[in-house]
DNA sequence: AACAATGGCCTTTTT
DNA sequence: GGCCATTGTT
């Protein structure tokens, strides 16, 4: 771990005397501890920013500093960010504080800015220019296609965990020759893995890992190129950096500069803004340990924390940094505010999920009638979404408005998937995953049977669905060629089209709308499809076709010649002269250095690939807000509900097994709590109704985590973590109080809910006894580990390997 | 090819 | 309990 005393919270020494920055307006009202992250010297940085420290201001200001100043030119600014949410807010600041557009500048998602870079240097890259993105739908469905076409047993390699160690190896950087496999099931994986890049590279696709892989190893292949832009880039800021794996990480290392002797040859700066208290990603390749790696070997010499808490009162803050607190292997943060006390967290137990829901209905009725507070800043956070039902509907009955996230975004619903199909067929007919998907799509007398006989035919010529399509025989081969005719014959109908008119003809010929039309549910699929054509038309006109772009000559590696106006960068005083111009440059789009352009329609489709809209339904309501706590995480309300706290579901059960995972279910707790500015309310239940049955749950063990003196129980608090009170009645006469009047189904409610096995507390386990576990079936103890709470025992099951289980939460019985 | 029925799953998720 | 995907039926 990092040595505390490396994060002193002292300003850094700045380039300029403190009086005339202070003096400038872009460093009003910035705490000391943020004008030094925005005034740091040339040289790598790490950003420890709390939550609600001023993250976002402080990247963005710095970015206005640097260039304010002539530290830097907007072409040598390279931002790089996790959600296309994050990077818009990121341009939208700049754009208002500076007074010419930020076009030059690099700003983006780390896939966005692969894409950029790919598309630029397609040749070098080996791809084609107008490539197609597969989203993770897209990709399994690749998968399964490739399973079928060679016999794969699918109940020995689902689809679906082939996906998963896929995606996985190419997070790691590994190529099908760079895994090591032993086992045979794992060199058949290898193996597939192997074959599924050579299909998407036949078909010219590329997955969402392939874009950041085939990036990096772009630059890391390619020496002039990996110099032109490490040149380029003088300076690099990365956010979340918690968030990064190990692929983005190497990625970084590629443009930061040079590996010498094992430590890094800085070129340029880069600074990395993070959080490891707010590391939630663990479980999908995020690596915290690279914010010490990045210490250790890009030999950082400037730390700061951020600690000033702007958004929270003090009992809030108190309550999350005494929970973290219990997490070892931290970098080390405390947040504080100014602001006094506020409110006590208030915290309840509830008998039922659904007197929780009805307290919850309560106490948001009260909060919109008393406090005045708009619906739209009360959320309502659970760890599952499996939660909000219960929660949806008490709102529901209450006519309370509310708003869940989470579900089906626009580009992924089916009906503009099948339509975003055809526009990739037009671009691409060797696009067999498009081509699978709307071949019988609406439904043309083509079926399973007559796709066999086509897939097996492009196989053994080796070409594509498409090109196949004129070998096979008969009728099935006379319906497969009418629907390749009337995709040809669409694509050189719109030749020359604009975007718009493109899309109106194709759902016009496929019968798309037509078909949509005498379906029950297709009013809305029909409405959607219309909402395409809109979101056309805005991409168009806010991306702003025919800007201005440089040519580049490139060699024969595909690397710039020479530097272009754009990566020299404008000089100093030429940004200010500039007019403002508020849109951004889009990736996929026109790239400034290159002039490389791409069709509106493939453009449009990478923007579709890349960015899949808004997952939430209807907007602009004052409506309470329900999503995940991950789902929250860089959001912020004046009172936030966590309900759900039982151990189990939060800590979920999944994790605790897991090394590692109840310090990322605490972080995740952590997150949860830092959202509320003015009001925070716990809750958990004595039963919830779970996978179709009871569930009898303990109160989290986060709540022996927190400080009894910033919360408020509302219901009596019980003796502990895991020591059911044996009379559960007068729980039950609480709950009565407020949610009572619900009504209770009869099984919770006749017999006192009374915890099935934690009635002993001592577990009785040893190693070498047999145990039965609901889930897992039958093992066989190995160890045990911890005592009282914490006891966990490692059990060896027939069926499921050896796993870790807390005794808290497992349902073990000992077998004689 | 369209529909009904059954079975298996079930933490979190962006690009 | 409810959702999905795949299977079976007409």
């Amino acid at each position: 771990m990092l040595p505390q005393d490396l994060f002193s919270g002292a300003p850094a020494p700045s380039a300029a005397p403190a009086a005339t920055l202070a003096a400038s307006p872009l460093l009003a009202h910035l705490n000391p501890e943020q004008l030094a992250a925005v005034t740091l010297p040339a040289g790598h940085a790490l950003i420890l920013a709390g939550a609600g420290s001023g993250k976002t201001r402080v990247l963005t200001t710095r970015i206005a500093w640097l260039l304010q100043n002539g530290l830097a030119t907007p072409g040598g600014i390279l931002a790089v960010t996790f959600t296309n949410k994050a990077a818009k807010e990121m341009v939208a600041r700049l754009s208002a504080m500076l007074p010419f557009s930020v076009r030059g500048m690099w700003i983006g998602t780390f896939h966005g800015l692969c894409n950029r870079l790919l598309r630029a240097h397609h040749q070098a890259a080996g791809l084609p220019q107008s490539f197609q993105i597969l989203d993770t739908q897209d990709q399994l469905s690749a998968i399964k296609r490739l399973c079928k076409q060679f016999n794969v047993d699918d109940e020995r390699f689902p689809p679906k965990q082939l996906q998963y160690f896929i995606a996985g190896c190419k997070e790691e950087g590994q190529r099908p020759r760079d895994v090591v496999a032993t086992d045979p099931d794992a060199r058949k994986k290898v193996e597939l893995y192997q074959l599924y890049e050579e299909q998407c590279q036949r078909e010219g696709v590329v997955d969402f890992g392939e874009l950041m892989l085939r990036s990096f190893e772009l630059l890391r292949d390619n020496d002039p190129l990996r110099a032109h832009y490490q040149r380029r880039f003088a300076h690099i800021l990365v956010d979340e950096f918690q968030d990064t794996n190990k692929l983005q990480y190497a990625w970084l290392k590629q443009l930061a500069g040079e590996e010498v002797d094992g430590h890094l040859e800085a070129r340029g700066s880069v600074i990395a803004v993070g959080d490891d208290d707010q590391s939630i990603y663990a479980f999908r390749g995020a690596r915290v340990g690279n914010m010490a790696d990045f210490v250790r070997e890009f030999g950082v010499q400037r730390q700061i924390k951020l600690e000033h808490n702007y958004r929270s009162y003090s009992n809030i803050l108190d309550a999350a940094n005494h929970l973290i607190s219990h997490n070892s292997a931290r970098l080390g943060k405390n947040l504080r505010t100014d602001q006094g006390p506020g409110e006590p967290v208030r915290v309840f137990e509830a008998s039922s999920d659904i007197a929780e829901a009805h307290w919850m209905v309560d106490e948001i009725k009260q909060l919109v009638k008393n406090d005045g507070l708009a619906r739209q800043e009360i959320a309502v956070l659970y760890r599952s979404n499996a939660q909000s039902r219960v929660i949806e509907s008490a709102l529901f009955n209450a006519s309370i408005p509310y708003r869940v996230y989470g579900g089906l975004r626009f580009f992924e619903r089916a009906e503009i998937k099948h339509a975003l199909a055809y526009l990739r067929l037009l671009e691409n007919p060797h696009d067999d995953t498009s081509f699978a998907r709307v071949v019988n799509f609406p439904p043309r007398g083509i079926g399973a049977r007559s796709i066999e006989v086509l897939q097996d035919a492009a196989r053994a010529v080796g070409c594509s669905l498409h090109d196949a399509v004129s070998t096979v025989p008969g009728k099935a081969g006379a319906n497969l060629g009418a629907f390749v005719a009337l995709v040809d014959v669409l694509r050189e109908q719109t030749q020359g089209h604009n975007l718009r008119s493109i899309i109106e003809r194709m759902l016009d010929a496929t019968g798309l709308i037509e078909h949509y039309r005498t379906e029950k549910e297709g009013q809305d699929r029909i409405e959607n499809l219309q909402e395409l054509v809109n979101a056309a038309e805005s991409f168009v006109t806010l991306e702003g076709f025919g800007r201005d772009a440089v040519a580049l000559p490139l060699d024969e590696h595909g690397a710039p010649l020479t530097q272009s106006p754009a990566s020299q960068g404008l000089d100093v005083d030429a940004p200010l002269r500039d007019a403002p111009l508020a849109s951004a440059a889009v990736p996929g789009m026109v790239d400034v250095d290159t002039g490389e352009t791409l069709s509106p329609l493939a453009a449009f489709l990478t923007h579709a690939a890349l960015e899949a809209g808004d997952n939430q339904a209807q907007a602009g309501q004052d409506a309470v807000q329900l999503m995940t706590v991950h789902a929250s995480k860089g959001l912020e309300f004046d009172a936030v509900f966590i309900g759900g706290l039982e151990d189990g579901l939060f800590p979920h059960e999944n994790a605790l097994g897991d090394r590692g995972g109840i310090e990322e279910e605490r972080r995740l707790m952590y997150v949860a709590i830092t959202r509320a500015r003015q009001r925070l309310y716990l809750s958990h239940s004595q039963t919830r109704m779970l996978h179709g049955q009871t569930r009898y749950n303990t109160q989290s063990r986060f709540f022996d985590e927190l400080p009894e003196g910033a919360l408020k129980w509302i219901t009596p608090r019980h003796p502990g973590f895991g020591k059911f009170a044996p009379d559960s009645g007068a729980a039950c006469a609480y709950s009565a109080g407020s949610g009572g009047r619900f009504g209770f189904k009869s099984d919770t409610f006749a017999s006192p809910p009374v915890p099935p096995q934690k009635a002993a507390p001592a577990h009785g386990l040893r190693a070498g006894i047999n145990v039965f576990h609901t889930k897992f079936g039958e093992g066989k103890v190995l160890a045990i580990e911890g005592t009282g709470d914490d006891a966990r025992a490692q059990v060896s099951f027939a069926r499921h390997g050896t796993k870790w289980l807390a005794l808290a939460v497992a349902k073990l019985t000992v077998v004689d």
